[in-house]
RNA sequence: GGGCCUGUAGCUCAGUCAGGUAGAGCAUCCGGCUUUUAACCGGACGGUCGCGGGUUCGAACCCCGUCAGGCCCGCCA
C-alpha cells in the first residue's frame, strides 16, 4: 500500500473528520526542501478524501518567530530586529536592508516576503492549504486558552520537558516568551505571572507586563507546537526528522498535549532532500535550490512525483541534472502504463502486487487536479530537451512533432518547451543530455569499423558533399550511402555516429546536421576517413 | 550517554508492520526493427538480502548481538 494510504488508513480508525497540518517558518528563501513538508501533508490529504475521509488542509505560517540572526542575505541594519518576531518586521529589499515604506505604508513584512513567492510555487503544483498564521492568531486570542493552562502548569510543562528530551532548564524558564517594550523577545526574563499578565525584566533592565490574551509574547515551541494542535484541532502532521527524534519536540508535544486535553496527531516523520554531493539544503548557506527555480525547469507534477514515488522516511538525494531526466522518464513511463490491466493478472506475487499497487498511486498524487488523468503531453522529457537543442526556432520543433496550422500544440506544452530551453540554458543541464558535434578523431572506434562501414563512410562522405544542405536530403543521402552498397541504413547511421559524436548511438541525426555549418561535417568526415587510410 | 533512520542486483529502490520459491526500473550485453525522436519490441546477464547468532517445518522479514553510513536529544522541513 502506498505511504499516503497508510496514513489515511491509520486516520480513518480515529474518526471522520479530520486536519491535516504542515507548518514553516518563513525566517529566508523556502527551496525544495520545504516542498516536502507542504507536499507530504497535501498528498495525505488527498489519499484520506479519496478513502472518504471530511479533510482540511491547513499551513501554519510560523510569522510568530523571532528572527534569530543577521543571515547573510540581510544587511547589517537587521541587528536591531533581532528577537523581533518575522511577521512584525520590515522585509530585506534586494541589497539587503529593511524596506521601511512598504511596511509602513501597505504591511508588507518578512515573512510574508519569503512565505508569498512559496505560496505562488504551491498553487503551481496544485496545493491551496488553509494558511493560518500564528502571529495573528497570538494576537487574536486563539492561543490564550492553552497559554493559560501552559502558565498555570508550568512545574508539570518544565518537568515533561526536562524528563522526555533528558535536558535541564534554567530555574527561571517559563512557558511564554513575553515581548518587551521594543518587540524583542531576546534576553527578556519571566519575574512573576497572575493570569493574563507575565511580568518581566529586559536585557536592558528595563520591567514590564506582558498580556498572554493579546499575544504580547508567544509560546516556546515545544508548547506552541501542541497548543496549535488543540486550538486548531490537528488529527495528522508531517515532520522532519528533525521534530520526530526521540526526544525531540513531538515527544514532549504528545505529553504537553495531554495537558491541554487534546490528543496528539497522528505523525508521520520524513527525511530531508540534500542536494547531491553537497549535504542538507540550508537557506542560510545559500546551499538550495528554491521551489520556484525547480517549477521554472521541470513540469510541475514531475517535482509532485519525486515526493509521491519516494517513502517520507528515505533521503532524497536531488539535483537538477541527470536526477531530473531520469525522474522524468520514470514518470513518463509509468503514467503510461495501464495498471488495472496489469493488477487483473491474480497470478500476481504479493510483492508485484504492492510495486504494481504503490506505483499506481505514485502517479495519481502526482496529478495536479485532485481528480482527472496526469497531463500527459506527447512529447517526453527526454525527447524535447533533444528537439529544444536542435531546433533553435519554436515554430520548428512543433513541426517536428506533426502539429500543423489547424492542430496548434496547447499552452501546456508551449510552456515546457520554455522550461526546457530555460533548463539547456542553465548550469544545471548535464552535459550528458547535451548534443555535441566532437572534433577531433575518435581513434579507438575508428579503428574498430570493419570493412564494409568504411565502405559506406567514404560513400557516405561523398553523397553529403554533393547534398543540397536540408534535413530532407541530409536523410536522404545517409540512407542512401548504404542502400546504394546494399547495405542496412543502420550502418551508415553508425558510422556518422561514431565519426561525428563519437559514439556508436544517438539522436536523429538529419535535424543536427541540418543545424550546422555542412563544410564542418564534411571536413570531419574526410579526417576519420584520412585516419583509416 | 540516550534514541531514530538507512544498509537487498553495477545504480535507484520495492518487498520487512500481517514469515511462505529473491522483485522492479535504469545500466550492460544479445537479438528484432530495410530512413533511429539516445526510440521501440523481445531476451539474457546480474544478489552469501551488511555480518553473527536465536526462534520456526520455513527468516530479507520476528528476537538478541554486532559493523557501517546518516541524523536527533539548542534552532532548522
Amino acid at each position: 500500500m502506498h505511504w499516503a494510504d497508510v496514513v489515511a488508513l491509520n486516520l480513518s480508525r480515529r474518526g471522520n473528520k479530520h486536519i491535516v497540518s504542515t507548518g514553516i517558518t518563513p525566517s529566508g528563501e523556502f527551496h525544495i526542501g520545504h516542498l516536502r513538508e507542504i507536499l507530504t501533508g497535501d498528498m495525505i490529504a488527498r489519499a484520506a478524501s479519496d478513502s472518504g475521509l471530511d479533510v482540511d488542509f491547513i499551513f501554519i505560517v510560523d510569522d510568530a518567530d523571532p528572527l534569530r540572526r543577521v543571515y547573510p542575505f540581510l544587511d547589517e541594519e537587521y541587528a536591531k530586529f533581532i528577537g523581533h518576531q518575522i511577521g512584525d518586521i520590515p522585509a530585506p529589499k534586494a541589497d539587503g536592508k529593511p524596506d521601511y515604506q512598504s511596511y509602513e505604508s501597505t504591511g508588507w513584512n518578512y515573512a510574508d516576503h519569503f512565505l508569498n513567492p512559496f505560496l505562488d510555487a504551491l498553487a503551481t503544483i496544485g496545493v491551496r492549504p488553509r494558511i493560518v498564521k500564528n502571529l495573528a492568531s497570538y494576537k487574536s486570542g486563539k492561543f490564550t486558552e492553552c497559554a493559560k493552562i501552559a502558565c498555570d502548569n508550568s512545574d508539570k510543562i518544565k518537568e515533561i520537558i526536562e524528563r522526555v528530551s533528558s535536558r535541564e532548564l534554567p530555574d527561571n524558564w517559563f512557558p511564554w516568551s513575553p515581548l518587551n517594550s521594543n518587540g524583542s523577545l531576546e534576553g527578556v526574563s519571566v519575574t512573576g505571572y497572575e493570569f493574563p499578565l507575565v511580568h518581566y525584566t529586559d536585557a536592558d533592565g528595563n520591567t514590564g507586563s506582558s498580556d498572554l490574551t493579546k499575544g504580547e509574547g508567544k509560546l516556546p515551541w515545544r508548547i506552541d507546537w501542541p497548543a496549535k494542535w488543540s486550538w486548531i484541532g490537528v488529527t495528522c502532521e508531517a515532520f522532519g526528522k528533525d521534530h520526530g527524534a526521540s526526544g525531540g519536540s513531538y515527544d514532549t508535544g504528545k505529553e504537553i498535549s495531554q495537558l491541554f486535553g487534546y490528543d496528539a496527531p497522528q505523525p508521520l516523520v520524513y527525511e530531508w532532500i540534500s542536494l547531491k554531493g553537497k549535504g542538507a539544503m540550508s537557506s542560510s548557506s545559500g546551499n538550495t535550490i528554491g521551489p520556484m527555480e525547480a517549477l521554472q525547469l521541470v513540469p510541475p507534477e514531475i517535482l509532485r512525483y519525486l515526493i509521491a514515488q519516494s517513502k517520507p522516511n528515505k533521503a532524497i538525494e536531488f539535483d537538477a541534472g541527470m536526477s531530473l531526466v531520469n525522474l522524468a522518464d520514470d514518470y513518463e513511463r509509468n503514467s503510461l502504463r495501464d495498471f488495472d490491466n496489469e493488477l487483473a493478472d491474480e497470478n500476481l506475487s504479493r510483492r508485484r502486487r504492492v510495486q504494481i499497487e504503490d506505483a499506481q498511486v505514485a502517479i495519481k498524487l502526482s496529478a495536479i487536479g485532485k481528480t482527472g488523468k496526469s497531463n500527459n503531453s506527447t512529447v517526453s522529457f527526454r525527447h524535447l530537451a533533444l528537439l529544444a537543442q536542435t531546433k533553435s526556432d519554436d515554430q520548428l520543433v512543433w513541426e517536428s512533432l506533426g502539429f500543423t496550422n489547424d492542430s496548434q500544440p496547447s499552452d501546456l506544452l508551449r510552456d515546457r518547451l520554455e522550461k526546457m530551453r530555460t533548463w539547456i540554458s542553465s548550469e544545471h543541464f548535464p552535459d550528458e543530455m547535451k548534443i555535441v558535434i566532437i572534433e577531433h578523431v575518435p581513434e579507438d572506434l575508428l579503428n574498430e569499423l570493419v570493412e564494409e562501414e568504411i565502405q559506406v563512410l567514404n560513400k557516405l562522405t561523398e553523397l553529403l558533399d554533393q547534398c543540397e544542405w536540408s534535413n530532407e536530403s541530409i536523410s536522404n543521402c545517409i540512407v542512401e550511402s548504404a542502400k546504394s552498397l546494399d547495405k542496412s541504413p543502420r550502418l551508415a547511421y553508425n558510422v556518422s555516429y561514431v565519426c561525428l559524436m563519437g559514439s556508436k548511438k544517438g539522436p536523429r541525426l538529419a535535424p543536427i546536421l541540418t543545424e550546422l555549418p555542412k563544410s564542418n561535417i564534411i571536413n570531419q568526415l574526410r579526417r576519420c576517413i584520412e585516419f583509416i587510410q
